[in-house]
DNA sequence: TGTTAAGCGAGACGGTACGTCGCGTCTTAAT
DNA sequence: ATTAAGACGCGACGTACCGTCTCGCTTAACA
């Protein structure tokens, strides 16, 4: 019967958090910080979300996209395109920070766990139909384990992602990584 | 004419700071934490050193423990007898924790981006030894690109120790992902 | 053809303020615990005063009374009914308060200042009667600046007042201070 | 045996919130407020003062200064002399303010109050003193109630404080009034 | 008797102060 | 000179009010 939170407000506040989350990164984006830089006054801001906690991390479900599903007719090139999905959507340098911070935040608290996963999730659909497809091709053993399957595909690329500070990029060592990777789900040969 | 910097007090300061670490993770392990815990005064710890990272650098460093050569004659032995020795030396969880942590820190703290890339490549000559004696014994395709064939060694493992809450354990699901990490590296069937 | 003012609001709620006043001091009365107390919704308050002070100051005038010009026969009696009425009207103890407060916030608020200046006039009239029928008795030197006796009047019962946090009591303290005030104004005798 | 409270620090916000006092008045002399303007920490401030009102009246405290015990060889003239203290030691006008603003937190404050009481104190030596000397001198009613006189002395130029909002000047209107309040405490002519 | 502008209740909004916490650094006093 | 203790500046936290504004419902005056 009263006054509606504010969609203005909200808009305003969560975009103030995305900018700040890109620009100097997830541990920089505080209420106090949110508040200066969007105008919106702390108090509302603690209004719409119970803590600082919940505000950094609607920010950061803003950030998710669909995540399509290739259908090049080969799973090297639809993972390769999944790939270049990624890339595009957030500058990696980005998107390797937030990853990491999530994961950081995830240590302690709960909230950013399930925002942790539920983030992840929106990347398993996808990936799950371009394996099957795979399998239905005969490229991929029949016999795999689809889940064990999917976390093998995506460490490398983690590994990719963390461990060069310099990011991913599109290039011949991807591409590399990709065909190793399906030759392992590949079928065995039969043995004579 | 004046005092050497006491060693007992170093000891202790790098004890406590080890122990916080392991029970309560790498944030807590603050300057003012470790001078309550150790009972040496703040002002010693920074005559040791010059920042609270730096102490949390060494302590870390405390932790690293020479990793072995395993040799039992096939990959998959080896990558899972290192695994296990992985395993026993430090907790999964806590592993796991100071991971990340690292991890995260690196982001913004080239002091920290170093040490973790120190603490790696402990782990590096013993890997590299690894998949060089595979690819004499020809489990390994020999025109293989090593840097890229350890990333792919570590990517499953690496995801499977960030993207499970419940960490690492020794079981068939590990035993299938060294499997498909063999498959990826083996040679190519000649096509007839 | 629109909706007048509700006068039950308004009676609701300049009611409440007087309790909070009277309960709890002006500066309690504040627009949001005159809305809590009276059920009147803050908005309405803001449609009949055009801010909080102007209702505030409404409670307060709705506090005066008629003060009577007393006609005892003597300066020294009339003063003292006059104080008997005061008395009688208010708790001495919350009329302090006010009193105090309305000070208070006439440092700032010319509205205040007025509103005080205002409630302090209702008595002017009464006993500058006094004085003056006083005077024609012969009980006051003809010569006086009635101003300035009425300012030297209130004086001692202001100091008795404010400087008493258990504010004012009948009693023979006060019939000493107004023998005195008496005093102080009579004819002087002609010397010798 | 640890670092003491600093000086500096103490005297800077003592500082700063005495010109906030004296500029804005003793409302806008908040925490936050000091802090800016002092440079000094607020954490600072509240390892000083164990809340902001503490603050205050310790600044207040610093405003005190000795009252001289004048004597002038008559009761006129030492009041007239006190008054011209008074007026030369604070502006009329930050005074009232002052001390009208202190009688407001008296009302609900204990510390205030007893602050506000210390403060009278100062006075009340001196004055008592010219009083005495006056009795000695048979300018005043020996059988007279010492603290009665004292407040009747003070009550009209309490008057003359509050209720001008011009404050208090030395003209001719104060000489009258002094010159009443020396004529109430005057010995009774004996009646013949 | 239906329409409609305004009153009305509820509460969101921006603002400011509060007092707390934890950090890394710096200063004193004592060993 | 080293140590122990803790003050210092900084800045985020979450809360409490304040006065104002905005919503959506209701109601009283007019047609």
């Amino acid at each position: 019967m009263s006054r509606p939170l504010s969609e203005a407000a909200r808009t305003k506040m969560l975009g103030a958090a995305q900018e700040i989350i890109v620009a100097d990164g997830l541990d920089a984006c505080t209420v106090d910080e949110v508040a200066r830089r969007s105008g919106v006054a702390k108090t509302t801001i603690y209004r719409h979300f119970k803590n600082g906690d919940e505000l950094v991390i609607a920010a950061m479900e803003c950030f998710k996209t669909d995540v399509d599903t290739p259908d090049t007719g080969s799973l090297a090139g639809d993972l390769r395109a999944m790939v270049e999905q990624f890339v595009a959507t957030l500058e990696p340098a980005v998107s390797r920070r937030l990853f990491v911070s999530m994961l950081h935040r995830a240590l302690d608290h709960p909230d950013f766990e399930q925002a942790f996963r539920r983030s992840r999730e929106a990347e398993y659909g996808p990936l799950r139909r371009v394996l099957q497809r795979a399998i239905a091709r005969g490229e991929v053993d029949p016999e795999i384990d689809v889940p064990l399957a999917m976390q093998f595909l995506q460490g490398p690329f983690m590994a990719l992602q963390l461990l060069r500070p310099d990011a991913i990029t599109i290039d011949d060592r991807l591409d590399q990584m990709i065909e190793l990777s399906c030759r392992a789900l590949a079928p065995q040969p039969v043995p004579l």
